[in-house]
DNA sequence: ACACTCAAAATTGTATACAAAATAGCATGC
DNA sequence: GCATGCTATTTTGTATACAATTTTGAGTGT
């Protein structure tokens, strides 16, 4: 099928497409896994892939190689590869990871943002200020918020200048972010994020890096808390359903 | 090449060899650049690799992807695959993640320790010091001992029971261990990370989590320095040769 | 001697063919 | 009816063929 593509085969790949195929199906399936359209627990096989992208087997195994490197997919030998669920204890590990990162990393963002970046900043907060202030807002809304707020630690990861502690902070966010989007979603404590992100931006912005890295230190126990907590509730009713059966 | 191939081909891969080809030609490799078999900078094409394994391109190319991913080799589009070089700068961002991970991860495994642990890292202190005390040692021995003291931090790790702390432990300890192994080696100061280790095993040990997790973040910058202290005088050199011609 | 052009070689990117393994389903025997 | 074993299908692993791009180098012109 890929042998007679037609002259814009490439818009059936992610929008903003790379120069190989291999990175564009690397990015197309990154951002379904990430944003859920394909569930955690899914059975990704090669074949479906590559015939829905319109390109052979060779990308999108190479594909895979990346996501399994990335943890977003879990693959075995001659079994194939599965979208990767996260259990509670995996969370617990990546919210202690996340703490000592993100604290460290808001920190030196405080003592080493420019005006330039402050400004970046405080466009952010008001970009969720204006989502969240939407009198009837719909889920589509809800989710922008919730990616600016999460996108708000990738760039303070970015402004603290270590790029490589900026890449592995975005690593855990990508694995995180499917299930913060769908269980916090629904959770009225996010205003309480909202409220927690202001504040650290103005730390950072006042220059005060002890007084950022304990308040973002802080609000990743926040957030892990809010997230554990719904799915140990989760995990108790199964564990009741299958109890009562 | 690979099509006639002898019975025990697998010989010429690494020597505990994984179920599949990707799996055995990515340890060989990155056995080889962790251990600096290939230098840093050296440029890796696919087709030497394959040749050299008696394997074909595929599995080679995912070995690669894999490779990148870790940060080992650096490669651009249709430009091929190079052994990522460290600059001063990256080395100052690992070993800066490195003293948060590390400490925590030490802290983590004093808690946490078995009896059987405890015995496991007071074996392998003991390995260094048995390798320490021989009267003329060679240098596979000095780099046996380094290899060691290297691994007694993954293992800490290992106990810290976090394996997503432990799996980020790793990984940058394979990218700097090649830097570490041929600056290090030749440094009196070696001897004093051995007196470190025995400390941070011994507060491991007392199950004294804070004195652990502090000894360790003392330790990671006390080699942070040293290592540091060293590319500099390097690269003092270089700039002086380059401003004397 | 230097720069420029163009072609040839080398190298990666992609597709496809084939092999090996795992899974599923069916038939057979108890 | 159920378990077991075998075959058929599916799916991955590997090799190779082909396409596209970059690099190299020779040759030409100034």
């Amino acid at each position: 099928m890929p042998a007679e593509r037609p002259e814009n085969w490439k818009r059936n790949l992610a929008k903003e497409t790379k120069n190989t195929l291999r990175d564009s199906v690397y990015s197309a399936l990154k951002a379904m896994i990430v944003t859920g359209q394909i569930p955690p627990g899914s059975r990704v096989t090669e074949n479906d892939i590559a015939a829905k992208l319109t390109v052979s087997r060779t990308p999108v195994r190479e594909a895979f190689n990346r996501l399994e490197r990335d943890g977003l997919v879990t693959g075995r030998p001659r079994q194939g590869y599965v979208v990767t669920e996260f259990d509670i204890n995996m969370f617990r590990e990546a919210f202690e990871i996340r703490e000592l990162l993100d604290g460290h990393a808001t920190a030196l963002a405080a003592a080493a943002a420019t005006e330039q970046d402050k400004a970046r900043l405080r466009a952010m907060l008001a970009e969720c200020e204006r989502l969240a202030a939407i009198p009837e807002r719909t889920t589509r809304e809800k989710f922008q918020e919730l990616e600016v707020g999460i996108d708000l630690h990738r760039v303070i990861a970015e402004i603290s200048g270590n790029a490589m502690l900026h890449g592995m902070l975005c690593g855990i966010l990508d694995k995180c972010q499917h299930y913060v989007w769908t269980e916090l979603l629904w959770l009225d404590e996010w205003k309480i994020a909202r409220d927690e992100h202001a504040e650290i931006v103005e730390a950072i912005c006042a220059g005060d890096a002890a007084r950022a890295g304990t308040l973002a230190r802080a609000h990743v126990r926040g957030s892990r808390d809010n997230v554990l907590r719904l799915l140990q509730a989760k995990s108790d009713y199964q564990s009741f359903l299958a109890k009562a059966s």
